[in-house]
Formats: C-alpha cells, sequence, structure tokens
DNA sequence: AGCACGCCGACT
DNA sequence: GTCGGCGTGCTC
C-alpha cells in the first residue's frame, strides 16, 4: 500500500491528511477520501508519504484508503501552485479552498453559448497616448510584467484592452479578461465582439452550474485561443494557453471575496500572471492607492500608463458643489433635493437632454423614529435601524431576512407621530415625479434591476430616449456609456464621507468620479453637481480639478501619519459566536493577551489594535469583535498570524476568521 | 464544515 | 419515558 497526502475539503489548514491508496495517482488528481464518517473531496498534493516522520508517527489503523478518483477532475500544477499560495497567504484551508472554487458537478446539463468574434478591422484609429501604450504593452506579452493603465473616464482604455487582447489571440493565446459586475458583460462583449476573431465566453453568477462546469472543461481542452470575460471567481479558471490577464476597475471593491476564504481576485490573478509567465493589464479612471503607489514608487517594475485626457472630442464635465444648507426649499417639500439641484435639472430636461441622480441608498427612509420619545426600529437580529421600502410596504434589515409591516404607532410610547429619517433611491424618485409629473422617471438599483434581462431592458429605454431621468446607486456608477446625459446630480455622498473607515476618503473620490464620469462624454457641456453640507471639503476641490494626483499625494500624507496601506501591510482577526458575554471574555482576557505577548517576544514589527466590537456588532443574532494587526513587514505579519493559529486553544461556540489585506476595517 | 455522542429540559 | 436542542470532540 502506498500513501499519499490529500487537502481534503474540511476547515483544518495542516499539510493535508495521509491515505492509503493502489496503483496509480499523480499530483493534482481530485479523489473522493473517507473522512470521519462521511466521505469529503480531496485533491491529491503528494505521493511517496510513505517514509515521511508522520506517517511513521501515525497508528496504522488509522490511515483509511482513498475510495475513488474523480477522472475528469485533475488540477494542472499551476493551478495547486497558485492554490497553495493562496491558501498560505490568506491562511485558509487549502482543500476547502480548492473545492470552494471549482464549480459544482453537473446536475442538469444545459447548453453553453459563445459568441463568436466577428474579427473586423477597427473602425478607427487609436490615438497617439493609446497608440503607445499599446505598443508598450505589446513589447511585454512574453513574460511576466505587470502594467497600469490610469487614465480618466472616456479616455478609452477600451482600445487598449482592445489592441492587447486583439495581439494575444493573434500569437495564439487566450485571454482572461476580469470585470468587477455582471452588468457591465454585456456592453463588453458587444464591443469586443466586433473586433476579436475568437470564441467569448463569458463567466459570471447567472450561469448555470453545469454550464460554469462546461467552461471549466473547455478551457483545460481548448487548442485554439478564446477570449473569456469573467467575474472575480473566473480567475481560477485554468484556460489553456493562457497569454494575458486584463483587470478592468482594479480599484473596484467587488474583487475582493467576502465569505469564505476572503481573496481579492486582482491580487490572485498577478500571482497567477507570474506563475504562468505572462503579462497582466489592469486599468481604473480611480487606481486604488496601494496599487498607485505599487506603480508610482520609484523602484517600481510595473509599467505605468497615464491617459490624462478624454479620446477624440470628449471633455470632461464641469463640476460645481452645491451648498445643501439651502434654506428656502423647506417650504416646497423637495428635501432632500434643494432648488438649486431642481433648477438645473428642469433645465436640462428643457433641452432635451437626460438626467441621471446618483443617490448611495436603496429605500425610502433610512430609519424611522418616533417624533415623541425618539424611539428608533431596530432589527431584532442586528445591531441595526431597519429602513423603510415605501413600494413594498415594509421595514427591512439589509443585514438579515427580517422583514415587517410598517407600524402606525411607537410600541413605547404609543405616539402616532413616526418621522421618516434619511432618503434612499425610492424617495428621491418620488420627489422628482412629483416636481417633474410629465416626465418618465426610472430607478437603477438593485431592487428594480435583478438579472440581465431587467438590465437590458431599463438601458434600452433610457438609450432610445423612452425614459428622461434615472435615479440609481453604485450600479450607475460603473462603465455605462450613456450618450445623451449631460447632467448627473450626486446626492447623499456626506454619509459616505463620515464613515469611520481609513479608506471613506478615497471611496468618495472614486464614486464621484466614476459617476462623473458618466455625464458629458459626447458634449462639451456636460454639468456634474454634487450636493453637500461640506462644500468647503478639499476633497470636492480635488474631484472638480479631476486631480487624481493631488488626491493622491494628500491622501498618501495621511496614510503614512496613521500607518496605513500603503505604508503599512494590515490583517484582521474576526472572533464571532451567539453569545456576546462569552465572546467578549474570550477575547478581552484571552486572545488580547496571547497575541500582545506574540508580538513581544517575537514581532515587534507589528503593532495591534482592539479587541473591540465590529462596527456593526451584532448581525444575524452573531456578535463580532475584531483585532487590528499592522506591520511594515509582511513576513512577521504572516508568521505572527500563523502563530495565532498555532496556539489557538478553541472555545466553545466563537469562531474565528482571518482577513489578509481587508477592504474595511469595520 | 459535518457528524455523532452525551447531557439536559419539556412534552405526548 | 423519549424527543430534540446544543455543547464538545474528532476527522489521517
Amino acid at each position: 500500500m502506498k500513501v499519499a497526502r490529500i487537502a481534503v475539503n474540511f476547515p483544518l489548514k495542516n499539510k493535508g491528511l495521509l491515505y492509503h491508496y493502489d496503483g496509480d495517482l499523480i499530483r493534482g488528481q481530485v479523489v473522493e477520501v473517507p473522512l470521519g464518517k462521511r466521505s469529503e473531496m480531496g485533491c491529491v498534493l503528494a505521493l511517496d508519504e510513505g517514509q515521511s516522520e508522520e506517517y511513521k508517527n501515525t497508528p496504522i489503523e488509522k490511515i483509511k484508503t482513498i475510495i475513488k478518483t474523480i477522472p475528469e477532475w485533475k488540477l494542472q500544477e499551476n493551478e495547486l501552485e497558485l492554490y497553495e499560495w493562496m491558501a498560505s497567504y490568506y491562511h485558509y484551508s487549502l482543500g476547502q479552498l480548492i473545492f470552494d472554487c471549482l464549480p459544482n458537478h453537473l446536475k442538469r446539463p444545459r447548453p453553453l453559448g459563445a459568441v463568436q468574434g466577428e474579427g473586423r478591422e477597427l473602425e478607427f484609429i487609436p490615438n497617439p497616448v493609446q497608440k503607445s501604450i499599446i505598443e508598450r504593452i505589446r513589447e511585454g506579452l512574453r513574460t511576466y510584467n505587470r502594467s497600469l493603465v490610469h487614465g480618466v473616464t472616456g479616455s478609452g482604455k477600451t482600445i487598449v484592452y482592445l489592441e492587447s487582447i486583439r495581439s494575444t489571440i493573434a500569437a495564439g493565446k487566450s485571454v482572461l479578461f476580469l470585470l468587477p459586475e455582471i452588468n457591465l458583460t454585456p456592453q463588453f462583449i458587444q464591443t469586443f465582439a466586433k473586433y476579436i476573431s475568437a470564441p467569448i465566453y463569458s463567466y459570471h453568477s447567472e450561469l448555470a452550474d453545469s454550464q460554469k462546469y462546461q467552461i471549466w472543461q473547455m478551457a483545460r481542452t481548448l487548442s485554439t485561443p478564446c477570449l473569456l470575460l469573467g467575474v472575480r471567481s473566473s480567475v481560477f479558471i485554468p484556460l489553456n494557453n493562457l497569454g494575458l490577464i486584463v483587470i478592468d476597475e482594479e480599484h473596484d471593491t467587488s474583487f475582493k471575496q467576502d465569505d469564505r476564504c476572503p481573496y481579492n481576485a486582482r491580487d490572485v490573478a498577478s500571482k497567477k500572471a507570474q506563475l504562468l509567465g505572462i503579462p497582466v493589464v489592469m486599468g481604473s479612471a480611480t487606481p486604488s492607492l496601494e496599487t498607485y503607489a505599487q506603480f508610482h514608487a520609484p523602484q517600481s517594475k510595473g509599467h505605468l500608463f497615464e491617459m490624462k485626457e478624454r479620446a477624440g472630442d470628449a471633455y470632461l464635465p464641469a463640476i460645481e458643489l452645491i451648498d445643501a444648507r439651502e434654506k428656502a426649499s423647506k417650504e416646497e417639500d423637495i428635501w432632500p433635493l434643494v432648488k438649486t439641484s431642481v433648477e438645473a435639472i428642469k433645465t436640462s430636461l428643457a433641452n432635451g437632454d437626460q438626467v441621471l441622480v446618483f443617490v448611495n441608498r436603496l429605500g425610502f427612509a433610512n430609519y424611522i423614529q418616533c417624533r415623541a420619545c425618539g424611539h428608533q426600529f431596530n432589527c431584532p437580529n442586528c445591531s441595526l435601524t431597519l429602513r423603510y421600502y415605501k413600494k413594498k410596504n415594509l421595514l427591512a434589515c439589509h443585514h438579515c431576512e427580517y422583514k415587517d409591516e410598517i407600524p402606525t404607532q411607537c410600541p413605547e410610547c404609543g405616539s402616532l407621530t413616526l418621522v421618516q429619517k434619511g432618503f434612499g433611491t425610492e424617495k428621491v424618485q418620488e420627489v422628482l415625479q412629483r416636481v417633474f409629473p410629465d416626465k418618465k422617471i426610472e430607478r437603477f438599483d438593485r431592487e428594480e434591476i435583478k438579472n440581465f434581462t431587467q438590465l437590458e431592458e431599463r438601458l434600452h429605454d433610457f438609450h432610445s430616449g423612452k425614459i428622461h431621468m434615472m435615479v440609481g446607486t453604485q450600479m450607475l456608477s460603473k462603465g455605462h456609456n450613456f450618450e445623451k446625459v449631460k447632467l448627473v446630480l450626486i446626492l447623499g455622498i456626506d454619509s459616505q464621507l463620515n464613515f469611520p473607515d481609513f479608506r471613506s476618503q478615497e471611496r468618495v473620490y472614486q464614486t464621484l468620479t466614476q459617476v462623473s464620469g458618466r455625464a458629458g462624454r459626447y458634449s462639451q457641456d456636460g454639468k456634474v453637481l454634487i450636493q453637500t453640507l461640506n462644500p468647503e471639503s478639499s476633497l470636492f476641490q480635488m474631484v472638480k480639478a479631476h486631480s487624481f494626483h493631488e488626491f493622491y499625494e494628500s491622501e498618501l500624507k495621511i496614510r503614512e501619519l496613521c500607518d496605513c496601506p500603503p505604508f503599512k501591510r494590515i490583517a484582521m482577526i474576526h472572533f464571532s459566536s451567539r453569545f456576546q458575554d462569552r465572546l467578549i471574555g474570550h477575547v478581552t482576557d484571552n486572545i488580547g493577551p496571547m497575541i500582545r505577548k506574540l508580538i513581544m517576544d517575537h514581532f515587534q514589527e507589528v503593532t495591534i489594535l482592539g479587541p473591540r466590537p465590529a462596527h456593526i456588532e451584532k448581525k444575524s443574532n452573531q456578535f463580532t469583535w475584531s483585532i487590528l494587526l499592522k506591520s511594515q513587514d509582511l513576513t512577521q505579519l504572516h508568521n505572527l498570524l500563523k502563530s495565532f493559529e498555532m496556539n489557538y486553544k478553541t472555545v466553545a461556540s466563537v469562531s474565528y476568521k482571518i482577513d489578509v489585506d481587508p477592504y474595511t476595517l469595520i
């Protein structure tokens, strides 16, 4: 009997478990193994473990035998290496990681569609800036190297991507194109399908399991090049003969997975490219500070390409601030808008132009409060207020499933006066509809658009002019081109500005710039109005000036002062339990002191903050407290995390989760 | 994460 | 009496 080491699909973070086997087996083979009283999937990590110390020290009767191999699943060496890197970087179980990433086995096969690219010649010539970037990227197509294309909205990054993709495909290699949102897939396919002479596949959450499975199998066996367009999880698809990875909207938070293994697909993609020896091209109008700093640094090995102007005849829109402290608006019942904003919309609509209104929240009111006693309506399962949805006539929690009818009186004092606080897209739509009764106003948010069909329908109605104005959330800000829009109004940005996270300024800068990018791409008189209570804030001045560099330099200084990325690397450990008292006792009495001692004894470069309650301490009846770790020395940070795990003694009903490079510290 | 064992309170 | 909720311990 021979002995193999298997990464088994369960949470233990060791190097895998030992199993006996007969016959031939190779590293990367997917197998089914017995585990306790059940069976689980596993992946072969090593053979010849018969001589290892671990095998000699394990009682022979404990070692079980592999049940069977799964012939259609065998991971390639570079796939396995990527998973191994991820498991150690994110401190996650290798076996669990692999089987979280692989698609589920086929249940009921559905046909898989591909768009065949037409391979037409370009109908336009790239401008000199685009041309030189394309040329530089083309020179690096045979080796691992990283490029960041920082181009203002409308500068034509798509053409740079397109030409890089065309060159790669012409060389007989496939391309992986990562994008943050499923919503953007159709528009890219539309553009790419004209000019690329290869099949185009898209990979996203709307595909059935069987279709995902087919894409994986197609990817492994492909003999001619293809373009694969996909969301976060498509970074794991083992495309045969991959020659280029493109990451659009590099800064976007949806590249970070927040359940299971909290990986960042942008960083995983870079690692994958390194393992394969192929280039990565990233692009954004608002790169993340970390990424920009990597490329901007004097010792940077990456290529930083700047596109400072809009392509063709397009101009950047004029950005104006509107002081929302205007008093006059009250009597006219247009809150949360102010008179200046309404007038601007009126003018724009009268000119026959379309208008976009951006609001960062869903629903009608953010929360409900009793005027008499101040009681707020909270979610019984979470430490949060319930949001009011008028159309559904519900109070609902946005973290759990809780829903309730809207009460008519306060449960505390019986008062009948309940006031609606804060606003969302629904409220703004209602107010605007009252002011402009003869205009067609629709929403563009998650409540209204839940799938491709609804998305395409709404976009079509807007492009065709059937809809005059759209009120939307983030969904509106990402990548879409609206030809007839000359005015964009931004509401509710103040609440984002006051959000307690070191990245809140960066997020606001990105949102404002991206939303502004929707305006006036096709005219000289595009205008963006930002309605705010803080018009003096220097952040707005930088957005107004379209000055990413000024923002970057000023934000960088702040990051240095507060010991934040990119100056320090960060990791968080979140502890959760249904029992608040046990959780607090555990983290304050055991965990805090334990980590402080480890730091003192071995990892003095690391600093610790906490334990402290999470920003939302209770979610779905689970309490969370967190510890924040910072270090300039990445190795020490990782070694501390490893030591923490080795020394950790489990406490009943408390679990923990490590998050390396978290996107939020709350 | 599952799964089983074992302890305790509650109910036909 | 026994059903089921959940705490505890284990998985090569």
